[in-house]
DNA sequence: TTGTAGGCGTTATCAT
DNA sequence: ATGATAACGCCTACAA
C-alpha cells in the first residue's frame, strides 16, 4: 500500500479506485483513528488552516479588557465559525503589530482577523504577510478600497438614540464617549461617527448643541468616575439627558449619579450604546442602542472566507442597530 | 553556511563557535527578518509550543456563554500567561471530546487546559494523549490522584456568605443554582459544595433549613424566569433573604422580583456569587462572594507549566474567596 | 489503479 | 568549529 493511494482517499480521489483498496484503506484509517498531521501539512502544501484572531487593544483603551463582554462575544463567535469552516483558530492578544507579524510568519498563517487595530496597522499586515486580513470596528477612511472592515452603523445609532431622547422631550442632551484624537480629518472615527449622528440629530430639529454639552471621556476608570461626578455637581450643566458611548460607561456613570444623589431617571435620563445582556434586566432597564456582537464576529470571520477565496474581494460592511427604549429615560416637557 | 550552524546560533548554542561566524549569521538573521517555521519545527523536533485552551461546556449549560465574563476573562489571562511563557495558544471550543483529541493529535498540542469539562473527560485527555492537562473548576473526589484541577474554596464561599446573611438577622434563608446531578456519592460538585457551606452554616447557628428553600434553579433562561417568578408569588416561601450561586443569576431574579413588585433589599435580600464587574456598580450594590477569574487563568497556565516540567506533579489548587457586602442585603431584626 | 522520488524547514547525530 | 545527512509526515508530479 502505496502513500499515495492513502493521500487519495483521505483527499476524496476515489474515483477510479478498486472499491476493495478503498474499502481497506477506509478502514485501517478509521481503527488506527488517523489524524493528519499539521506540521507537515503546514511544510508540505502551503496551508495551515490556521486563522488568527488579533486582539490589539492596548490595555488603557480597554482596562477590562477581559470581561469586556464585547471582547468575549468577538472571541466567542469568531472561533465558533472559523472551527465550523474547517479551519482552526489561533488567539493572539498583544497591540505590539512586530510580534504578530511575526507570529503570523512562524505558523504560515492563512486569514487575519484584526480587533482594536488601527487602520494603519490594517495596510501593514496586508503588505508584509500577503494574506486576507480582516478588520472589526477599525475606523475608515471614505476613500479606501480593498479595506475589509466589519463595522457598525454608528452614525446612525448616534442619530436614532438622540431623536428617541428628543421625542421624550428632552432638548438639553449630552453625549460622552471615549473619543479617539483623530489627527486625519478624512478618517471617520467610530465615536466621531457617532457623534456627528448626535449633533445632526440635534441640528435637524433645530436644537443647538453647547459646547460642554460633549465630553471626551477619559479611559481610565477613576479619571472617568471624577469626570461624571464633577458633571453631576455641575447639575449636569443643564441637561436632562445624557448619551454615552457604551452601556458600561452609562451604568457606571449611573452609580455615580445615584451616590451623588439623584436619582436615575427622575433627575437625569441616561441612554447608552451597546445593549449588553444586563442593559434590560436592571431596574431602571437601560435605553440602549442594540449591536448584535456575535454577528460582528461572525460575519468578520465570512468576509474573510470569501477575502481568502477571491483576494480582489472588497467590501465595507455596516452592521444594522436597532433602538431599545428603557426605564432609564423619562418623557419630560 | 551550513544549516546546523545556524540551528546552533538560533538555539544558543554558540559556546565553541568562531565569534566572526555568530556575527555573520546574526546579521542575516536580522536582516531578513528570520523567523523560523512552527511547522517544519513540529516535524523536527517534537514539540509544537502549543497550548489548548479546551470550552467544553455544552450550550444549555451556558446558554449566554460568549457574553459570560468568567469565560471571558479565562480566555484572557489563559492567552497572556501562555504567551508570556513563550508558548502559543489555540482555542477550541467544543464540548465534543472526540473532536478535541483530534485537534490535539494533529496539532501536537504539548499541554491542555480544559474548561467546563467532566471529570472523565479529563482523565481520557490524560491517557490519550499522553500530554499535561489542568482542568479549571471541574468537580473532582477526595482521592482522586494526579489530577491537577484549579478550582475555588467554594464550600468556605457558601459557608461565609451564609454567615454573613445571619450576622444581618436573617434566619430564613434560601439557596438557588444551578446543581448538576451527582450520580457518585464521592464526586464533589461545584455547586453542591457550596451549597454544603451553606448547609453547615445554617446549622452552626442552630437554623433549620426547610427543603422549599433549595432551589434547583433551571439552565434555560426562561424555565429559570418562571423558577423565580413563582417563588417571588410564594412570597420567597417566606424567606427573608435568598443566596444565588452566580451574580448573573442574582441580578437576573432581581429584576423579576421587581416586576413582580418587591423592592431589593426592602421586601427580599439578594446575594450573589463571583464579584462580577458590574456587582459593585449597580444600585443598590450586589452582596457577593469573590472569586478572581484572571487569578484563576493564570494559575492554570502555571499548573500546566510545571506538570509539563515534571509529569509526576500533582496539585489540587482551591484559591481564596472573599466576602463582599452590598445594598442589596438588608440588616433586619 | 498504484508506486516512487523529491521537497517542504528544522533538528539531531555523526563526521570532518 | 563547521558540515553532511537522515529523519519528521505529507503532498505532488511523474513513472509504471
Amino acid at each position: 500500500m502505496s502513500p499515495t493511494t492513502v493521500s487519495n482517499v483521505l483527499h476524496g480521489r476515489t474515483g477510479r479506485m478498486a472499491p476493495e483498496t478503498l474499502q481497506k484503506v477506509q478502514s485501517i484509517l478509521d481503527q488506527t483513528r488517523y489524524v493528519s498531521n499539521m506540521g507537515a501539512q503546514i511544510l508540505g502544501r502551503h496551508g495551515s488552516r490556521l486563522i488568527a484572531l488579533i486582539i490589539a487593544y492596548y490595555s488603557y483603551e480597554k482596562e477590562s479588557l477581559l470581561e469586556d463582554p464585547f471582547v468575549g462575544s468577538i472571541m466567542g463567535s469568531v472561533e465558533q465559525t472559523i472551527r465550523e469552516n474547517g479551519y482552526f483558530m489561533m488567539l493572539y492578544n498583544n497591540p505590539d503589530m512586530d510580534e504578530c507579524l511575526q507570529m503570523a510568519r512562524a505558523w504560515n498563517i492563512e486569514g487575519m482577523i484584526l480587533l482594536g487595530a488601527q487602520r494603519q496597522d490594517y495596510y501593514r499586515m496586508r503588505r508584509e504577510l500577503k494574506i486576507p486580513v480582516v478588520s472589526i470596528d477599525s475606523c475608515y477612511r471614505r476613500d479606501d478600497r480593498g479595506y475589509v472592515n466589519v463595522g457598525l452603523q454608528d452614525y446612525e445609532g448616534g442619530r436614532i438614540m438622540t431623536e428617541y431622547l428628543i421625542s421624550q422631550g428632552h432638548k438639553k442632551i449630552g453625549y460622552l464617549a471615549l473619543m479617539q484624537n483623530g489627527t486625519d480629518p478624512s478618517v471617520v472615527y467610530l465615536d466621531s461617527a457617532r457623534l456627528k449622528g448626535y449633533e445632526d440629530a440635534m441640528r435637524n430639529h433645530g436644537l443647538a448643541v453647547k459646547k460642554e454639552w460633549v465630553t471626551k471621556l477619559s479611559t481610565a476608570e477613576e479619571e472617568r468616575d471624577a469626570q461624571v461626578r464633577q458633571l453631576a455637581r455641575r447639575r449636569f450643566d443643564g441637561c436632562t439627558a445624557l448619551f454615552f458611548g457604551s452601556d458600561a460607561m452609562a451604568l457606571e456613570a449611573a452609580m455615580v449619579f445615584r451616590q451623588e444623589g439623584f436619582r436615575v431617571p427622575e433627575d437625569i435620563s441616561v441612554a447608552g450604546f451597546d445593549n449588553i445582556r444586563l442593559a434590560s434586566r436592571l431596574s431602571p432597564s437601560l435605553a440602549t442602542v442594540d449591536q448584535n456582537f456575535e454577528q460582528k464576529g461572525r460575519c468578520a470571520v465570512c468576509e474573510l472566507l470569501k477575502l481568502m477565496r477571491d483576494p480582489g474581494y472588497s467590501s465595507d460592511i455596516r452592521l444594522p442597530v436597532r433602538l431599545v427604549p428603557g426605564e432609564s429615560v423619562r418623557r419630560i416637557g
